[in-house]
RNA sequence: GGAGGGGUACCCAAGUGGCCAAAGGGGGCAGACUGUAAAUCUGUUGCGUGAACGCUUCGAAGGUUCGAAUCCUUCCCCCUCCA
C-alpha cells in the first residue's frame, strides 16, 4: 500500500491524538497493511449527533488512508450502560429500539464512509454478546481480569465515590470482549475512541494479548469542550443532531457558524477535510475577519452532513437573515396556522407558544417586555398584540426571538 | 441486618410554623456594547393576559394547625460507618 503520509501524522496534525499505544509499531502497521479499525458507537438514538462526529471523521480519515472501519453499535452493551464519565446508572434500551437506531445511524454514516463491498461495516455487538453463556464467559474471559487492577482504572475510581453497580462494573469486560471478537473475526487490530474510553480499550488490547497472544493497538482522541466549557455538540436546547428532522440543516449550520473565535481553527481541523494549510490560514484571521473562517467551517461541516445543496441553502438563508433581507421560506422552522380558527386574528403570545419560541405565555410576555421579540423585523412592544390575518404576506410572517432565533408562520 | 446523615426549583445551596413562589451562586433567556464571537454591564428566570389575586411546587402519601418546605406518622430513595 502506498501512502505519502501516515494517518497517524494526519491525526496528530488535525488534533485527533490524545493517547496511543506502541506508536512506532502502529505507525509501521498502518503504513504497510490494511487495518480493520474498531469504533464503538452508542445507539441511544436513531441519529448521530455532533458529539459522535469526531469518531466518524476519524474513521473517514482512516478509510481514506486505505483502512477498514468497523463501526460497532453497542446493542449488547447498551443493555448494560457504560459507567465512564457518568454519575448515574444509564438507562437501558430494548432490543428493537437498538436495531431501529442502528439503521438510522448507518444511513448517516454512509455519508462519511463507503460501505460498498464491505469496505466499512456496521455491526451490532448484540450479535455476539447476547448468545454468551455466563459460566463460559467467566472461565474464558473473566479469568484474565484482575479486580484490583480494574479498580485502579480512572473510569471506576470516579464511581467509587457514588457507588457502582455490578452490572456496570462488567462493562469493561464486555467491551474488551468486543475487541477480542473483532480481532478474531475481522483481524481488527486498532480500536479508536474518545479518551474516556482509554481504560476500556486498553482492557481489550490486553485481553487479545492474553488470550490470543496477538498484538492490538489503541488510540484515543481528546474529549472536546468548547472554549466556553460546553460539551461539543450540546446547546441549551439539547444535542445538535445529524438528522435533519431533529436539527434542521439551517440550525446545524448556525451551530457551527456561532463557534467561539478560539475554537475555529481546532474545529476546522477536526470536522472538515480542508487542507491544514487552509485551516491554519483561516484560523489566523483576526477580529471581524474570522467570521469568514466561521462561514467556511459551517458550510463545510453542513456539506458533509447534509450535502452541498443544503449547505448552500443554509448559508444563503443565514446571509439573508442577518443582513436584513428575506430568506427563502424553506430554510427555517415554519409553523402553519389554520386561518379559520382565528377569524379575529391571532394573539402574538399564543403564536409564540405555538411555535415553541417560548415555553409559556409568561415567558413570552417577559421577552416582549425586554424587546426580545421581533415581528417582521419590527420590535414588538404590545404584549396583547393581535396579529390580523391581513398581516400575513405571501411568505407568512417572520418572528424573531433575540438575535438569532427565527421562525416563520404561514396561514393555510 | 445495625448506627448515623440526607432528599428544596435546571444545577449547587440557604431556609426549621406565618413576612416563602422560597436567600445566594451557577446556568439559561433577553437587552446594551460588538463581529451572528468572547469579555463586561443591566434586566429576568413556576404557571394563569399586568398589579392585586389565584393555582401548582421544597422525595411520596396521610395528619396536626387559622396557617407547613418547616411539626407528627408511614413509605420510597441516596450517602457514610459497622456486619
Amino acid at each position: 500500500m502506498m501512502m505519502s503520509e501516515n494517518v497517524l501524522d494526519i491525526f496528530r496534525e488535525r488534533g485527533f491524538l490524545q493517547q496511543i499505544t506502541f506508536e512506532e509499531e502502529l505507525r509501521e502497521l498502518l503504513a504497510t497493511e490494511e487495518v480493520a479499525v474498531y469504533l464503538g458507537i452508542d445507539p441511544t438514538a436513531d441519529s448521530l449527533h455532533v458529539g459522535h462526529l469526531m469518531g466518524v471523521m476519524a474513521l473517514a480519515h482512516l478509510q481514506k488512508a486505505g483502512h477498514r472501519p468497523l463501526a460497532i453499535v453497542g446493542g449488547g452493551t447498551a443493555m448494560i450502560g457504560d459507567p465512564s464519565g457518568r454519575t448515574e446508572l444509564r438507562e437501558m434500551l430494548s432490543k428493537e429500539q437498538i436495531e431501529a437506531n442502528a439503521r438510522g445511524i448507518k444511513k448517516q454514516l454512509s455519508k462519511y464512509l463507503d460501505f460498498t463491498d464491505g469496505r466499512a461495516l456496521l455491526l451490532n455487538n448484540a450479535e455476539w454478546l447476547l448468545p454468551l453463556n455466563y459460566l463460559e464467559f467467566l472461565r474464558e474471559i473473566g479469568v484474565h481480569f484482575s479486580v484490583n487492577r480494574m479498580l485502579t482504572a480512572e473510569c471506576f475510581r470516579a464511581r467509587m465515590e457514588r457507588g457502582l453497580s455490578f452490572i456496570e462494573f462488567n462493562y469493561m469486560l464486555l467491551q474488551a470482549y468486543d475487541y477480542l471478537h473483532l480481532y478474531r473475526k475481522y483481524g481488527c487490530r486498532l480500536q479508536v475512541g474518545g479518551d474516556d474510553q482509554w481504560s476500556n480499550m486498553l482492557a481489550g488490547a490486553d485481553l487479545i494479548r492474553r488470550v490470543e497472544g496477538g498484538k492490538a493497538y489503541v488510540l484515543t482522541w481528546p474529549l472536546l469542550t468548547t472554549a466556553s466549557g460546553k460539551k461539543m455538540g450540546k446547546t441549551e436546547s439539547g444535542s445538535v443532531w445529524l438528522d435533519p428532522e431533529r436539527t434542521s440543516p439551517f440550525a446545524f449550520y448556525q451551530y457551527w457558524r456561532n463557534t467561539d473565535d478560539a475554537d475555529v481553527e481546532k474545529l476546522l481541523a477536526l470536522y472538515t477535510f480542508l487542507p491544514m494549510e487552509e485551516v491554519r490560514r483561516l484560523g489566523a484571521l483576526q477580529g471581524e475577519e474570522i467570521n469568514e473562517a466561521k462561514k467556511v467551517l459551517a458550510y463545510e461541516v453542513t456539506k458533509l452532513a447534509h450535502g452541498e445543496e443544503a449547505a448552500a441553502a443554509a448559508e444563503e438563508a443565514a446571509e439573508a437573515l442577518f443582513s436584513g433581507g428575506e430568506a427563502g421560506a424553506g430554510e427555517m422552522p415554519t409553523t402553519q396556522v389554520e386561518a379559520a380558527r382565528y377569524p379575529e386574528g391571532i394573539p402574538l403570545l399564543e403564536l409564540l407558544v405555538m411555535t415553541n419560541l417560548v415555553p409559556s405565555k409568561k415567558e413570552g410576555r417577559r421577552l416582549i417586555e425586554q424587546k426580545g421579540i421581533t415581528l417582521n423585523r419590527q420590535v414588538v412592544s404590545d404584549q396583547g398584540l393581535i396579529i390580523s390575518l391581513d398581516d400575513f404576506k405571501e411568505n407568512g410572517i417572520l418572528l424573531r426571538k433575540g438575535k438569532k432565533t427565527y421562525h416563520r408562520v404561514e396561514i393555510v
